[in-house]
DNA sequence: TTGTACGCGTTATCAT
DNA sequence: ATGATAACGCGTACAA
């Protein structure tokens, strides 16, 4: 069978199809009677208004876009589940880029994403490096966008972000109470707004403890696992550091397996602590130390801001900025036992 | 500014809005040179030529939908990493719904998706237990469906799966060679096709080895992790299984947790297999021993299939099934040092 | 090669 | 309360 529009509906019926049209919204005037009638050949035909069709005419799309930099990520598919749960409330769909930390594929999905297809924006962002402003320049007015986790600080437009600073300070203060000394710090991209936050927090830490900060210490690493696990090895061997903070998940797991392989015991040679939302984290060997982020929320809150944007965009201040707090867990691969 | 469209490029070339809509196409007769000129205006305008208007003219969206049971997942995460991958490189995007295994939402999504918003389907069912035939009584021709992983054998659409029979044989045959004789199998659905083959492996490993095989051993598990953990903890102090075979990846998680509840040591007590994609599996205390699905690869597969069946839809038989081979990976889990 | 005119399905405005 | 009509932006058949 063909698909069903509303011209059929008005054939079905002898009418015409603006009065069916009215038939689905609430406001219009029309006889409880015909309204009945229509819903309920609707129903019989099994009826699925043209969702381009009325976007075209409404031009709005009901739809959001979520833009990542991953999806194979336990902490993005947290914070994606928040957002679909809070759209799909809303009636709303969403739609889901990954970049692939791709700074190009970003400005790409936001430039196609001004056509109408999207109604906002939530997007944690891939090109710290880069110049951000293609985000001002677009030819029409940008769509709302709300910024989470991963930020660009000289945008202006509400975000949505943790208290990283002060969870690296007290991670790295933790470390250091539990009597390590060589703290290093493994970083995935300094340049990124959160990678320099997180840094700040390590770096404040060792100061207020009188520690020296030892350049060396830090850490640069890559996207690459194997990359990463090899590095590391040579870090530790080399730079023998008694304990590790690691600023994204997988550095932290990067480091397990370079210790397995080095034959280093966390947390009796090596204590290690790590950003993290793994919620098996207590299961690993050993049970990971982690500063763990609230994802799911993170993503849900983002969504709410956005839809108020959405509702009421008069009413958000695109300077508004959420912070969330992440919580420091301590276990065994930092303890003294 | 307000929205750039062909009307706006038109009058700014003093072109018609079809001469300009042709530079946008490649078939079209149109000179070299004003089609240059077009593209030029174009991006300096940076047109973004409306999908809503394109797909209401074209009568298709250059959209998948993506439906899943869960998102915070790592295995769905994987698989919609997969499709994303397949999606973009084809110039679509897609939309992702997660129905928390409520058949309502399943039946929901897919009747509003008949409206042209998306182009194709690929599915991971919710709803086994219930009637699936809602899918055969769309009003109008069903879109271009493909199943992954949880499939309906009822309903008539290319598949991909896992050899979960074989897979599941072969872990309960390895947790026999270690020596295990009171094997648990911990189900979350019985019902389900994916459920009842994996248990199936299990009873006719049994079989084939001479465990007898008791119906109490079968666990039938709930979707909360905690009940889970609880109910887990009684089972293994009432019925001292030696052995216990998850069909999924968290009642592995929740059988860990239960296991240091009650002080059984893995796997000296009691070992432990699963099925799960986790990439830290080796990182597990004990290290988990897994039958690890190719989760990516059979979004990617899937999305190659929806999109051959976009294509050529009469190359492709709505029987075809493809299958996939999970891996054995045996860790410590269910070591006998 | 380019322009004119129409229709995709919907909704809002205006008329009846 | 209902109907006729125009418009959203685009793409194509047809005309020029």
């Amino acid at each position: 069978m063909d698909n069903v529009n509303i011209k059929k509906l008005a054939e079905a019926l002898r009418l015409s199809t603006s009065t069916v049209s009215r038939a689905f919204r609430d406001n219009s005037d029309i006889s409880k009677d015909t309204k009945e009638r229509i819903l309920a050949m609707a129903k019989q035909l099994n009826y699925q208004p043209n969702h381009y069709a009325s976007n075209l005419r409404e031009q709005k799309s009901k739809t959001i876009a979520v833009i990542v930099p991953e999806l194979a990520n336990n902490y993005f598919s947290l914070a994606i589940q928040g957002i679909e749960r809070v759209a799909s409330a809303k009636g709303y769909h969403i739609l889901v880029y990954a970049t692939n930390d791709q700074f190009e594929k970003e400005v790409s999905f936001i430039k196609h994403l001004h056509n109408g297809r999207a109604d906002g924006i939530i997007m944690s962002v891939s090109g710290e490096a880069n110049d951000h402003n293609y985000l001002n320049q677009l030819s029409k007015k940008r769509l709302p966008l709300v910024f989470f986790d991963r930020v660009y600080e000289d945008i202006v437009t509400p975000r949505v972000i943790t208290n990283d600073y002060d969870s690296s300070f007290s991670a790295t203060k933790h470390l250091i109470q539990q009597g390590c000394e060589r703290i290093a710090y493994l970083a995935v991209n300094k340049t990124l707004s959160i990678g320099k936050t997180r840094m700040q927090g390590y770096i404040d830490a060792l100061k207020k403890y009188k520690i020296p900060f030892k350049e060396e210490l830090i850490i640069d690493c890559t996207n690459n696992y194997k990359e990463n696990i090899d590095l590391l090895k040579q870090a530790f061997i080399d730079l023998k550091p008694d304990g590790v903070f690691t600023s994204v998940e997988r550095l932290a797991f990067a480091t397990y397996y370079a210790c397995y392989d080095i034959n280093l015991s966390i947390p009796k040679d090596i204590k290690v602590i790590g950003f993290s939302s793994l919620e098996i984290a207590p299961l690993l060997n050993p049970a990971l130390s982690t500063i763990t982020q609230p994802a799911s929320d993170l993503g849900k809150t983002a969504a709410e801001m956005l839809f108020k944007m959405l509702e009421n965009p008069n009413e958000v201040n695109p300077d508004s900025e959420v912070i969330l707090k992440s919580k420091l867990m301590q276990r065994e691969s930092t303890s003294n036992a």
